[in-house]
RNA sequence: GCCGCUUUAGCUCAGCUGGUAGAGCAACUGAUUUGUAAUCAGUAGGUCGUUGGUUCGAUUCCGACAAGCGGCUCCA
């Protein structure tokens, strides 16, 4: 006998070899029914391997990630049994869960598949499920295994044996399909009920360019129809609120073939947006200590040789122009620009911490198939600043900065970000980061200190660093569930001396200084392609293009509308008038669709006493109210920048 | 950049197997003068992404290019 114990603390005995499956249908039968993988001892396991010395048990189910991850891998293999026999000889890669769903990378061996295979692999997939097929699980020698695929001739699966261990290599099989596996599994086929197939895409053999690319096909699949629909109607959901079909809608950005790619254009509504979050950007920095400068779009090579841009960073730059025998190029970053500035007056500790700002343009050369709305572009206007600080001041600097970044978020209730420490990877200096092994860990360690003094919580990426030193990145998810860095935060050790800056210390010597680079409103394009998003194009009323509209019953009362635009207009409110031929209803619901804050209808009744009916977009009508009284709300509620 | 898909009116989309195009909304004009999410009628609007080819004839078939979309790679 064994001794279970389980999550609450619970102990029962069993047989020795008992399994998970079984200790749930000793419980009750409509536990086991729902189990789908086990937790022994802290390790994922199936549910139907038996368990042979006391341990400690917890049942996963759909509820439990671990439940759904296995859930899915087990649908990769089904998927795989299905595209085997619709695509006879086809090879495997690799098949994970994802976080929603999965994928399996094939070899189709030169063949194409299509949405219409799609549908057909679907089909089958479900044939498949309803046979209840069981995962077997099967310890198979090293040597066996090679021999297996080397008959099949997989070299896939042949290159994943040489990174395994004999002794630990395991075989799964469910229906006709056999896949070299860890496993676990769900106990069979049986338990996915829907299945849906969502894209094809390219993915390189071992996320590596230089490698053949092989067929990703993804897929998600539930317990139950219901889940599935209700996944897709998330999804649909999601699809709304997606940053460019708002953009459109709300006219707020534009691009044209005839500008090029990744150039965006902004409109009216999306300037607005553009010199609210400058005024706010000027605020906040002038109030903790930073002076604005502007430096031009472009500058010599000889800037980024210094730089280190062009060792580093040549492929993300624009090629350069040629004048009068010296190559101009259009700037990635603003930061050469600034050390420039920091540099043309000498400069003592007494300056220190010297911090200058520009909304700077940028320019870079994303590959084509990168770009994505205003997420990723090829011109930006970065939120950027230039911190440069004693080595002794850094910390405070830091925390400073750090302290910029909650009060933005707080103003946009930015709740779901991640900060992620950004490191370098040690086997690419050289290539990628510049090789200073021991400044880099210096200054990692810098900053982790001063992440963990100041008590915020952090992940950490290694490979993710800028090539001049360590970052701490906002990450933040599109709607449509991409990550991106929304603002970034950089210590600098390399261009200080690159560019030869100093100040003469308390001790009348020349001393390096640090520099911390930080962008928390990222720059223009994603931070908006954000907030659209975010907002799903409600914006608060001190950031929405148009404040007001006002919209008169008929085109008796067109005077009195004009007599209130003229009044929020003066008051600095931004405000139209709906002088179109239509009803209050058809004017209301165009109103509402362009998500305009506050709509005031008015009639006989207002116009007689010098008031407006005020509605809230998305909530509704919300009384009459004298018109300077209104006026006063709008203002209060647009100086506070508040969120509702 | 790589793999796959897409591109028809300002927007959203129809248009079977080749015989030069349609709807709704938007726009414009007129009627209506309206009380909290679509009043009615009429008018105008397209070299069917661009460019080669096949064909008596191409929006439709094939190629190239461009842009967009889904991923991969990349990402300051």
């Amino acid at each position: 006998m064994i001794q279970i114990k389980f999550p609450d603390g619970a102990v029962r005995s069993y047989e020795a070899g008992v399994s998970a499956l079984e200790v749930a249908k000793s419980i009750s039968e409509g536990l086991a029914r729902k189990v789908l993988a086990a937790e022994v001892n802290g390790e994922v396991w199936d549910a139907t391997r038996p368990i042979n010395e006391d341990s400690a048990l917890k049942l996963l189910t759909w509820d439990d990630k671990g439940g759904q991850s296995t859930f899915w891998h087990s649908s990769a293999h089904l998927m795989a049994e299905a595209i085997e026999s619709q695509f006879p000889g086809v090879k495997f890669w690799v098949g994970p869960a994802i976080e929603n769903g999965f994928y399996y990378d094939v070899d189709l061996g030169g063949r194409t598949i299509s949405e219409e295979d799609l549908k057909a692999l679907e089909k089958k997939m479900n044939e498949l499920a309803k046979q209840a097929n069981s995962y077997e699980r099967k310890a198979i020698p090293k040597a066996e295994a090679i021999a297996y695929f080397e008959e099949k001739g997989d070299e896939y699966k042949l290159d994943l044996l040489q990174n395994l261990t004999d002794g630990e290599i395991t075989f799964y099989t469910q229906g006709a399909f056999t896949d070299l596996c860890r496993g676990p599994h769900i106990p069979n086929t049986g338990f996915i009920k829907a299945i849906k197939l969502t894209n094809i895409s390219g993915a390189y053999w071992k996320g590596d360019e230089k490698n053949k690319m092989l067929t990703r096909i993804y897929g998600v699949t539930f317990p139950s129809q219901k889940q599935l629909d209700e996944y897709l109607a998330m999804v649909e959901e999601a699809k709304k609120r997606d940053h460019r079909k708002l953009g459109k809608e709300l006219g707020i950005y534009t691009t044209n073939d005839d500008i090029g790619q990744g150039l965006i254009m902004w409109m009216p509504n999306g300037t607005v947006i553009i010199e609210e979050l400058e005024k706010l950007a000027k605020e906040t920095e002038n109030e903790a200590g930073y002076k604005r400068v502007v430096t031009p779009h472009i500058a010599k090579e000889n800037l980024y040789l210094t730089s280190g841009h062009l060792p580093y960073y040549a492929d993300s730059m624009f090629p350069p122009m040629e004048m009068d025998g010296e190559k101009y190029y259009l700037k990635a970053m603003n930061c050469p620009h600034h050390h420039k500035i920091f540099d043309a007056e000498p400069k003592s500790y007494r300056d220190m911490p010297y911090r200058i700002a520009e909304y700077g343009t940028c320019y870079r050369y994303e590959q084509s198939g990168e770009l994505f709305g205003l997420m990723r572009v090829r011109c930006l206007h970065m939120n950027d600043a230039h911190i440069y600080c004693t080595k002794e001041q850094f910390a405070e600097e830091f925390k400073a900065v750090n302290d910029m970044y909650l009060k933005y978020f707080k103003i946009f209730g930015i709740e779901k970000y991640v900060m992620r420490l950004s490191l370098h990877d040690p086997e690419k200096l050289g290539q990628k980061y510049i090789n200073e092994p021991e400044l880099w860990l210096e200054t990692e360690s810098m900053v982790r200190e001063v992440l963990i003094e100041a008590n915020i919580p952090f992940v950490e990426v290694k490979g993710e660093g800028a090539f001049y030193g360590p970052k701490i990145d906002v990450q933040i998810w599109s709607a449509i569930g991409r990550e991106f860095t929304l603002a970034t935060n950089q210590v600098d050790f390399a261009q200080p001396r690159r560019f030869k800056l100093s100040f003469t210390n308390m001790n009348n010597e020349p001393e390096v200084p640090l520099i911390i680079h930080r962008a928390p409103l990222g720059t223009h394009e994603r931070f908006i392609g954000f907030l659209i998003e975010h907002y799903a194009g409600k914006f608060p009323t001190w950031i929405a293009p148009l404040q007001v509209k006002v919209l008169p019953i008929s085109d008796k009362f067109m005077d009195y509308g004009k007599n209130v635009l003229k009044q929020l207009r003066k008051a600095g409110i931004r405000a139209e008038l709906d002088e179109r031929n239509e009803k209050i209803g058809k004017k209301i619901r165009d109103t509402e669709l362009m998500k305009v804050p506050y709509m005031l209808v008015i009639g006989e009744k207002e116009a007689s006493e010098g008031k407006v009916a005020i509605r809230r977009q998305g909530k509704g009508d919300m009384g009459v109210e004298d018109v300077q009284a209104f006026i006063g709300r709008v203002q209060q509620e647009i100086t506070d920048r508040s969120s509702d």
